[in-house]
DNA sequence: TTCGCCTGTCACATGCCTGTAACACACACA
DNA sequence: TGTGTGTGTTACAGGCATGTGACAGGCGAA
């Protein structure tokens, strides 16, 4: 979790090894491909975290691979950062007009790149950049992986973590339990709404396991929310 | 709630397509027919919060569509944002004089449409927008689900709540028995009116909690408003 | 392999919410 | 003041949403 997941679509070889490598060292998972339809194979096999994608590739162009990611199911939210060849101001807007999140225009430098990278990821998933997010008495640490409340550190199952970091990015905010089961369970899991409870269940026995009181709130017949105690 | 319901009517496919996953992209949920008659029966069925009607469609045409929904039961009030072809001055009036709230001309870019929904339904739907309404001395907040008067919050069950957002979105406007069950309820419902009354005056108890004055107006032999305190 | 943890589902309990009916009360009109 | 219509108020039975504990299967570690 505490690296994220990148797909790079970039069909300048020495272009995409030179970033690939930028991008690993700094502590991201890449994978990378110069071809349009793989990239969307790819996305929808394991949907990355964020996509950085050449306007200008061959065959199936960036902004129709953009269009799709959009359409696919599970790729519908992930950022992508489009890289335009010019400073052509269509182009910069009929890119974010697709659905792009940002763009950037070539010659850039790999650590300008980093920093669009970054600032998006701390926008759209601030535990996925790295940062520790603050809740009440509660902060999550999501390199270390690890949730402490009042110092103590949580026991937490996979899926409680995940469920709990969500919660964390988004404070106050009631979620359905379709909209949880999308963000935690992933796009397209055909799981029983009630089974949400269960977590949330387990998730509420283990944060009170200090006695703490319980910061999950119900919202009869809207869905649960975190409110920061 | 808090993603508002669009009924897109659009024959050019590939036009269709590019809006149904930007709107779907910024949390829109939206449903999509090139056809006038099939527009009107999704309407009826499930009545949108909004809804993007192109002037210039097969069959049915944009304008007969616009009449119709605002002659149909539950549509009456749905906004509607009509695209016209070309910058012909009649279509305009015409456009607006059938019931349409806004319009926008061809070509456009998503992101101008974007603005006009959303100022749309700022307009007319505030809470759905995602915008807290501001009524009197009460505050609803529709992301948090929640509703503070003097600064206390309210403890309202799911139905109250439905009901008072619904009177916060139209302060001082007098609905119908009939119109609270379209509108809270979901068209369609086969309620007793004079249910409506005991969940007023479970709202009013609610809201008279602390001790405040009753900010719901009850006009007789025509229904209810909630006036700002 | 065995063991232990995690997971999804079920069944049951519980408490809240809901729609309706019935009665009391207010208002308009003669 | 009487009458009828419309609204306020209460009580209640049933339904529905959620809380909770148990259980079997899966999966990985040892």
């Amino acid at each position: 979790m505490a690296s994220p997941k990148l797909l790079l679509v970039e069909d300048d070889i020495s272009l995409a090894e030179l970033l690939e490598y930028r991008f690993t060292k700094e502590g991201y998972r890449v994978r990378s491909t110069p071809d349009g339809d793989e990239a969307l194979e790819m996305a929808e096999e394991d949907a990355p975290d964020l996509v950085i994608l050449d306007w200008m590739i061959e065959g199936t162009s960036g902004i129709e691979v953009c269009r799709r990611l959009r359409r696919a199911k599970g790729t519908e939210h992930v950022p992508i950062i489009m890289l335009t060849a010019r400073e052509a101001e269509d182009d910069r807007i009929r890119g974010l007009d697709t659905g792009a999140d940002d763009y950037i225009t070539k010659p850039f430098s790999p650590r300008e790149l980093l920093a669009r990278v970054s600032a998006v990821l701390r926008r759209v998933r601030p535990a996925l950049a790295g940062e520790t997010i603050q809740v009440g008495d509660m902060k999550l640490d999501p390199v270390a992986h690890r949730v402490e409340r009042e110092g103590k550190e949580l026991k937490l199952g996979p899926t409680e973590y995940r469920l709990l970091a969500f919660f964390m990015e988004h404070p106050r905010r009631v979620f359905s339990r379709a909209q949880l089961l999308d963000a935690v369970w992933g796009t397209g899991s055909e799981i029983e709404e009630r089974t949400v409870d269960v977590h949330i269940r387990r998730l509420r026995k283990a944060i009170e396991a200090g006695g703490a009181p319980d910061p999950i709130r119900t919202v009869r017949s809207a869905g649960y929310a975190l409110e920061p105690v």
